[in-house]
DNA sequence: GCAAAAGTGTTAACTTTACACCCATGT
DNA sequence: ACATGGGTGTAAAGTTAACACTTTTGC
């Protein structure tokens, strides 16, 4: 067995990427080619570069391990026990980002991880390191976060059904919502645009594709328009 | 002219600690004894310890640095640009903390600060490094914050009137609220307590003293609670 | 007795909730 | 023609906002 190489002060980043897919939230795990943990499942994560901004490395990471590009990360929280990294004293800040995620390919370029896969919050598995105090706190934040931010819209096609969105509110938040209440809401926000697309290929009356009108919000923002579901 | 020493991977804590005195939001400010930034203001912070976790380090440092002892610091965000620091790659992981100042006594018990001062925030000078970014952000957080949870009587006596309050939610969110509202809706939440004792030398008619009740707030919460200015 | 802040209730405007049926489309 | 989800309005309950005068106390 190799002696494993000791970290002394070392920073990471390890990304929480969100996606919902079938009428559930998934998170984005790799399975670790490297130690420690070699084999298991983990946030994508890795060292960050004495040249780079932690912002930046954020996203190299998510590139290199994933294939992802454009994600818009958002930083969570650090984590600094003494004894969270088996080979030494690893600080990780974590970051975490709402995709969509049929917009995305995922292929990693780096060795450092066998491959990338989306599982379903509900169903984690035992993850490396602290990684499954990680992804409960990233939960944590986006339901209160999508209770009060227009974010939903995030995780959804660009051009979605109402119904699609109440769906995703009520999945991640756990609630349920009147249909009726909930259109009449949304809709007076006057922030979701129709498309004038509607859906096809289904076997029932076809529903509108709305499309999320950021430069709206952004003007509706300004003019002291706060958002709660 | 010393040559100063150069850092490599470092973290370091800096604390963002906020009290309320004579009507205005205040921030706890150090007077650098050392290389960078001598003499300049800043946060109380330094660099954190191997042998101890980064919650840990936070209090150790403010300790340290203002003689304050159990003010409940929170994580507030991780500030990593490569050029924060003129002497290296220093990240830092800055806390915040919301306290009563008439508890405290500052007696810094290094020589790494001069002497802490409460400074007023909205008459910052230029502080050291990327410190005005980073208070700038927790009066972000706290104004956010502060509006959905009971977290005002932190920063009053334990004992307090209700205009008392109602002056720092005024002060804090710069936003006019109307009296009677406002008594009405807090006492209305069931978690203040009234002390039986009243303001003594003042001028005019004696107002009761209240206090935040938190274990009953803790059973509100469990009842599905949520408050809300 | 007067100055200064404490304390108190009611009404109108608005927001939220609860609830049921017809419509459009594909098979 | 039927099965499936899309789409719509109204009334009651609850919440928020606006507003002015009397009370207590120290000087």
């Amino acid at each position: 067995m190799l002696m494993a190489k000791m970290y002394q002060n070392t920073f990471s980043i390890d990304n929480v990427i969100l996606g919902f897919d079938a009428g559930a939230l998934k998170v984005l795990l790799i399975e670790r080619a490297e130690e420690a943990f070699i084999g298991q499942m983990a946030l994508p994560g890795n060292l960050v570069r004495e040249d780079e901004n932690l912002d930046d490395g954020a996203a190299r990471i998510l590139l290199e391990l994933t294939g992802l590009e454009e994600a818009h990360l958002e930083q969570l929280h650090t984590f600094g026990n003494v004894d969270r990294h088996p080979l030494g004293r690893v600080i990780t800040v974590a970051y975490y980002s709402l995709i969509r995620i049929s917009n995305y390919n995922l292929q990693p370029r780096s060795t450092f991880a066998r491959k990338a896969v989306w599982i379903n919050v509900s169903e984690l598995p035992d993850l490396a390191f602290d990684h499954n105090i990680i992804v409960a706190k990233a939960l944590r934040r986006i339901k209160r976060k999508l209770r009060h931010h227009p974010i939903g819209f995030e995780l959804l096609p660009e051009q979605f059904t109402l119904r699609q969105l109440q769906e995703l509110y009520e999945s991640i938040l756990q609630i349920g919502i009147d249909t009726r209440n909930f259109r009449k809401k949304i809709l007076s926000y006057d922030f979701l645009a129709e498309t004038g697309e509607k859906q096809k290929q289904v076997s029932h009356r076809a529903a509108k594709l709305y499309c999320f009108d950021k430069k709206r919000y952004k003007e509706l923002e300004q003019l002291g328009l706060n958002f709660d579901l």
